[in-house]
DNA sequence: TAAATTTATCTTACATGCAAACTATTGTTG
DNA sequence: CAACAATAGTTTGCATGTAAGATAAATTTA
C-alpha cells in the first residue's frame, strides 16, 4: 500500500485544499449564475464595479484596478473595453502621465452595481444560511490570517 | 449613513464570502503557477488526470468525467481534445452506446500525474504551513458540511 | 543630455469557460 | 413501428484568463 507516500500533515493539507476548492468553486458558481441570469454580468465584472465604486470620486488607474481585484487580473484591457462599450465605466488619458489611464464608474454602472450588490448580499446570505454566525466570524478571521501568510511571498 | 442597508447576518456573510474568494483564488493561483511553470499544465488538467487516475481500469464517459470535476465543466470537449493531442488521455467510442465515449488516462498521463501529485502535495503543505493541524481538520469538516448544504439544490 | 532602465499599458496568440443551438443515438409511448 | 422525448456529445460564438513580447512614456544613470 502507498499510505506512507504522504505524511499525515500532507494528507490533511490536501484534504483541506480539495474541500476549499470544492466549496469556493461551488459558491462562486452559484453567485456567478445569479449575476448572469439576472444582469448578464459575472463575478469579474461585479468585482471591477465594486472596486471602482469605492473610488467613484477619483477612479483608478488600470494597474491599481488590476491589483485590487479579487478574481481576475489577466487581460484586464479586454474586460475594460467591453465594460466601456456597455457604458458601465469610462477610461480617460491622464494628463500628468501619458502612459496611464483613469478608469471610473459611470452613473449607469453605479446604478447597476447598487442593484447587484443588494441582491448579491441576499444570495450570499442564503447560500451561507447553514452556517452559524459565530462560526462564520471565526472562519473569516481564520481565512484572513491564513491569507496574510500567503501574501508574504 | 447606510449601515442599516444590510443586516448583521448579511454583513458577516459578505465578509466571509469575500475572504473565501480571496483566499481560495490566491491558493489556486499559487498552485496553478507551479503546475504551469513546472509541467506546462494547470489545475483543470490536473483535476482531469486526477479523476481519471481513480478510474484507470475502466475510464469514464465524458459526462461522468465532467460531473466529477472540481474546477471546470464548460467546454470539456476542447479540453479533452487538447489533452488527447498531448497523449495524456485517450478517447474511444463505446460499442454499447454509440453516442458515448470512454476517456482513459494513458501511461504517459499516469506518469505525469504521479509526478505532479507528489509535488502538489508539497506545494499545498507549504502553502498551508501556517495552519495548525487540528484547525485544519476542523475546517475540512466544516467545509464539507457547508458544501453538502449547497449541493441540496 | 543621451542612453539605459523601468513603468504602464497594449497586442497577440492561444487555452479555457459559458451558453445556446445542433446532431446523432437511444428510449418511450401510443 | 412511427412519433416524440430524452440523452451524450459536439459545435459555435463569444467572454475571459495567461504568457510573451511590443510600445510608448517616464525615470534613472552615466
Amino acid at each position: 500500500m502507498s499510505e506512507a507516500k504522504y505524511s499525515k500533515r500532507q494528507r490533511e493539507s490536501l484534504k483541506l485544499w480539495i474541500e476549499l476548492l470544492r466549496y469556493s468553486n461551488k459558491l462562486e458558481q452559484i453567485i456567478d449564475d445569479k449575476l448572469r441570469q439576472n444582469y448578464k454580468q459575472n463575478i469579474s465584472r461585479f468585482d471591477v464595479l465594486s472596486q471602482l465604486e469605492r473610488e467613484k470620486e477619483n477612479g483608478l488607474t488600470v494597474g491599481d484596478l488590476a491589483s485590487c481585484l479579487i478574481a481576475s487580473k489577466g487581460n484586464i484591457t479586454g474586460l475594460i473595453d467591453r465594460m466601456q462599450k456597455d457604458e458601465l465605466i469610462t477610461k480617460v488619458s491622464r494628463t500628468d502621465d501619458r502612459r496611464s489611464y483613469i478608469i471610473s464608474i459611470t452613473d449607469k454602472g453605479l446604478k447597476l452595481f447598487n442593484e447587484m450588490a443588494e441582491n448579491n448580499a441576499e444570495w450570499v446570505e442564503d447560500a451561507l444560511s447553514a452556517i452559524d454566525i459565530e462560526k462564520m466570524s471565526d472562519f473569516t478571521k481564520f481565512l484572513n490570517q491564513a491569507r496574510q501568510y500567503l501574501d508574504l511571498d
